[in-house]
DNA sequence: AACTATTCATAAAC
DNA sequence: TGTTTATGAATAGTT
C-alpha cells in the first residue's frame, strides 16, 4: 500500500526503515486491537525495534496471556530429546578424553628420547581438534545462556503465578466476609 | 475495508464474527512478519481465538522475546552478571581460538620443512590445554544438566500454580453460587 | 508531520 | 471453507 510495491526484505536506507517501522507498529497495534475487539480474541504482542526500544498490546493481561500460551503450547518433549543430547555430548568429551590420553601416552614415548616426533598429519588432526574443541564448546555456552533466558522467564512467570494466587485468595476472602455478613 | 464501514465493537452475528477473526488473525500474522522482515524488528505475537484456539508468530524465538520484554519491563537485574558470564566465556574461547592460530601458523612453518618440530615443553603445553579444555567442557555440560534439572522443577511448580488457580476460581464459583442461592 | 497515489485488506456476496 | 468483488484502510514516497 502506498506508492509503489514493497520487496519483502529489510529495508536497506536507514531513515526509511525508521520512518516504516513507526507506521507499521503503529498500524499492527491498531489491527491487533480491532481483532480483540471486534472478535473477543486474546490478544498479546510484543515489538522491539532495532534499537531495542519495546511497544506491547494486551487485549487482557499480557502475564495472563504468556501463561495461557505456555499452558497450551506447553512443550511435551524433554525426555526423548534431552537423553539423546546429553549422550551426544558425553560422546564428546569421551573423545577429547581419548584424545588427551594418545597425546599423553606419545609423551611419555617421546621421554626415551627424540625418536617418534609428531609428523604433519598428526599435527593437522589436532588441530581439527582443538578447533572443534572450539566450537563445541562456543555452542555449550549459547545453549546455557537460551537456558537461563528460559529459566528467568519460567522464574517470573511463576511469581506471576504466585501473586494471582496470593490475590484470588484475598478477594476470596471478601467474598467469604460477604457471605457470612449476610 | 471491504464493503461497508465496521463499526468498532464486538461483531454480534456468529458466523460473521468467525469468519473476520479467521480473516483478520491472518492478516495480523502476515502483518506483524511483514514488520519483523522489513524492518529487523524482533515481534511476538499470540492469539487465542475465542474458542480457546491458539495462533502464534515469534520473528525470533517466543520464549526469548518474551524474556527479554520481562527484562525490559520488569526487574533490572541480571545485564551485569549475565554479560560478565558471556565475557568469561568468550575469553576462554578466544584463548582456545588463539592457540588453534598458533599452531595453525607453526604448521605452514613446518610445511617448509622439518626445521623446527615440536618439542618437549610444546608438547606438554598442548597436553595441558587439551585437559584443561576437556574439563571445561565437562564443567559446561554439568551446568546444562544442573540447568535443565532447575528448569523442569520450575516447569512443574508452575504446572501445579497452574492448577491451583483454575481450582480455586472452580471453588470460587461454587462460593458464588452458593451466594447467590441465599 | 502532513499529503496523496497506490496497493492492500477485507466485508459482503456467492 | 474458498473465491470474487467493491470498498475502505494502510502506507510508500513525496513535500
Amino acid at each position: 500500500m502506498g506508492r509503489g510495491k514493497v520487496e519483502l526484505k529489510r529495508i536497506e536506507n536507514t531513515t526509511s526503515r525508521q520512518v516504516t517501522f513507526s507506521k507499521r507498529r503503529n498500524g499492527l497495534l491498531k489491527k491487533a486491537s480491532e481483532l480483540s475487539i471486534l472478535c473477543e480474541a486474546e490478544v498479546a504482542l510484543i515489538v522491539f525495534s532495532p534499537s531495542g526500544k519495546a511497544f506491547q498490546f494486551a487485549s487482557h493481561d499480557m502475564d495472563r496471556t504468556i501463561a495461557r500460551y505456555r499452558s497450551v503450547a506447553g512443550l511435551p518433549e524433554s525426555c526423548n530429546r534431552r537423553s539423546r543430547t546429553t549422550e551426544f555430548w558425553r560422546t564428546e568429551i569421551d573423545e577429547m578424553k581419548k584424545l588427551a590420553d594418545i597425546l599423553e601416552a606419545r609423551n611419555k614415548h617421546i621421554s626415551g628420547e627424540d625418536l617418534p616426533l609428531l609428523d604433519m598429519k598428526d599435527l593437522k588432526q589436532l588441530e581439527r581438534q582443538l578447533k572443534i574443541g572450539v566450537e563445541r564448546r562456543r555452542l555449550l555456552s549459547e545453549h546455557i545462556n537460551m537456558l537461563k533466558r528460559k529459566q528467568k522467564a519460567l522464574q517470573d512467570e511463576n511469581a506471576c503465578l504466585q501473586k494471582r494466587v496470593s490475590d484470588i485468595y484475598i478477594s476470596n476472602s471478601h467474598l467469604i466476609l460477604l457471605y457470612l455478613a449476610i
